[in-house]
DNA sequence: TCTGGGGTCCTAGGACCC
DNA sequence: TCTGGGGTCCTAGGACCC
C-alpha cells in the first residue's frame, strides 16, 4: 500500500505563504526569464489560465483580473520543500521524496483501518508544521496512489482518498491522467480504443509491451493492483544541466563565452555538493526557435575527459574551447549551456594507465577548489569566481518579480509591523 | 517585444566479440 | 550459387516526469 502527498499549487502557496493578503487572490509563478506559467493558484485556474502558457499572452488577462504574478524564487521553494519533506519522514519511516512537492510513503506495515486516520493526520500537521497545503491519495500500487491523489486534488476537493474497494472511479477518468501516459502515448491509446484509465488497466498486457514497451507493461500492470515499483532509493545524480535564455538575444562570442562560464559555476557548484567527478561534458548553444525570421543554428559539442575531474578552471576552459568551435557568426543566440554526463564518485575513481595524473598538481587542485568552495559558502555564492564569469552581465534574465528569500537570506527577513 | 529548466528510463541499431 | 548463432556495449533519439 502506497501513499503520495502532493502539495497544492505548490510555488504559487509557497508565495502565499508570506503574504497572507493574497489568500483567495489569484496568483501565478512564472519561469526563467519571466517567460512561461508555471505554477497557479486555484483562483488563477479558474480564469482559465494554462500550465505553460507564455505570459506575454495572459498578461492583458492578468491585469484585467488584477492576478498577483510572482518571478520564480526556486531559493525559497527549496527551501520550503525540505520543510514539508522532513515532517514527513518525522512521520513516518518508509518514505521516497519523488520531487519538490511529491512524496511517497509506503504504508505496507500499517494496518489497513488506519491508512486514513494516518494520511487525514499527517496532512494536518504539514500544514500546521509548515502552512503548506497537501493532498494525499492511496492506493495499492503507486500509480493507483497517483491517481487517488488526483481524485482527491481535482474530483472531490478532500484532503485524503482512498481508490481501495472504489474502482468505478477508473471508469471515469481519462486515460491521459495516468502517470506514465503522455501526449505521444495517449494519441495512440486512442487508437487502440484505450480511452479510460479502467480501459488501460484491463488491456492486454503482453500487446502494450511489444507495441511500446516494458513501462507502458508495467504502468498497466500497476493499475490493475499488481505492484511494479517499490520505494526507490536515492541514487547520485547521473547528469547535471545548467542552462538558461537570455533577456535579451546574443551576437558576441565574448558575451556567450561568460554565460558559458557562468553555467560552468553553477553546474560544478552541484558537482562538489554530491563529491562527484565529471567524465563527459557537453557545451551547447541555441538560437531562438520561435523566431522563424531568423536563421537557426543550434549546436552541441561533447568532451570526454579522460583523467575524471572537478576541477573549475578545467570544466570551464574546457567548455570555453568547445564554444569557440561551434561559435559562429551572424546568428542571434538565445540560450547557451553545459551539461555534464557520466558522473562518478569521487571515492571510486578508475585511472587510467596511459595518462596518470600528477599528484602534486591534484593535491593542489584539491586544496584550491576546496578554499573557493569554503569562501563561497561563507561569504555568499559570488564572494569568488573565476574571471571568465561576468556577475553584471547586459544579458541577465528577467526577474523583475521576485519575492524575497525570507528563509534563507537574513537581509530578506519578513518584517512585522506592531 | 515577449515563448523555462532539469531530470530519468527504454529501445533500436550499429559495432564489436567468439 | 551457397554464407550461423549467440552475445555485449554504446549511442542517439524519443518518451516520460515535475
Amino acid at each position: 500500500m502506497f501513499a503520495l502527498v502532493d502539495c497544492n499549487n505548490f510555488y504559487a502557496s509557497c508565495e502565499r505563504l508570506f503574504r497572507p493578503d493574497l489568500h483567495n487572490k489569484p496568483i501565478l509563478v512564472l519561469s526563467n526569464n519571466d517567460g512561461c506559467v508555471i505554477a497557479r493558484s486555484n483562483e488563477a485556474k479558474a480564469l482559465g489560465i494554462g500550465m505553460g502558457e507564455p505570459y506575454f499572452k495572459v498578461k492583458s488577462l492578468c491585469n484585467q483580473y488584477q492576478v498577483h504574478i510572482f518571478s520564480s524564487n526556486f531559493m525559497l521553494y527549496g527551501d520550503l520543500s525540505a520543510r514539508v519533506m522532513s515532517v514527513i519522514e518525522d512521520s513516518w519511516p518508509h518514505c521516497e521524496i519523488y520531487s519538490i512537492d511529491e512524496a511517497f510513503i509506503d504504508l505496507s506495515t500499517l494496518p489497513v483501518a488506519q491508512h486514513e486516520v494516518f494520511c487525514e493526520q499527517l496532512q494536518k500537521r504539514i500544514l500546521k508544521e509548515t502552512g503548506i497545503p497537501t493532498s494525499i491519495g492511496i492506493g495499492r500500487t503507486k500509480t493507483l496512489a497517483k491517481i487517488a491523489n488526483f481524485i482527491a486534488k481535482k474530483e472531490l476537493k478532500t484532503p485524503v482518498f482512498n481508490i481501495c474497494n472504489q474502482f468505478e472511479w477508473l471508469n471515469r477518468l481519462p486515460v491521459n491522467e495516468v502517470w506514465g501516459i503522455g501526449r505521444q502515448l495517449h494519441r495512440h491509446l486512442l487508437h487502440m480504443g484505450i480511452y479510460t484509465v479502467a480501459d488501460l488497466a484491463a488491456a492486454d498486457k503482453q500487446l502494450l509491451k511489444n507495441k511500446f514497451s516494458v513501462v507502458v507493461m508495467r504502468t498497466a500492470m500497476e493499475l490493475a493492483g499488481i505492484p511494479c515499483n517499490g520505494l526507490d532509493v536515492r541514487e547520485a545524480r547521473k547528469s547535471i544541466l545548467a542552462s538558461r535564455s537570455f533577456g535579451t538575444m546574443i551576437t558576441e562570442f565574448s558575451e556567450l563565452s561568460e554565460a558559458v562560464s557562468m553555467h560552468c559555476a553553477r553546474a560544478y557548484e552541484k558537482l562538489r555538493s554530491e563529491k562527484q567527478l565529471v567524465r563527459h561534458m557537453q557545451v551547447f548553444v541555441r538560437t531562438n526557435r520561435f523566431r522563424d525570421d531568423l536563421a537557426q543554428h543550434n549546436v552541441t559539442m561533447d568532451f570526454n575527459l579522460i583523467n575524471p575531474t572537478d576541477d573549475l578552471r578545467c570544466l570551464t576552459s574546457l567548455a570555453k574551447q568547445g564554444l569557440k568551435k561551434i561559435f559562429k557568426q551572424g546568428y542571434y543566440y538565445k540560450k547557451a549551456g553545459v551539461c555534464f554526463n557520466d558522473l562518478i564518485s569521487r571515492d571510486s575513481v578508475q585511472l587510467d594507465l596511459f595518462n596518470q595524473p600528477d599528484e602534486e598538481k591534484l593535491a593542489h587542485k584539491d586544496r584550491l577548489m576546496n578554499a573557493m568552495d569554503a569562501i563561497n559558502q561563507r561569504y555568499g555564492r559570488k564572494a569568488i569566481a573565476l574571471a571568465a564569469q561576468n556577475f553584471n552581465p547586459r544579458w541577465a534574465a528577467h526577474s523583475d518579480l521576485r519575492s524575497p528569500c525570507y528563509t534563507t537570506r537574513w537581509s530578506e527577513l519578513a518584517l512585522i509591523n506592531t
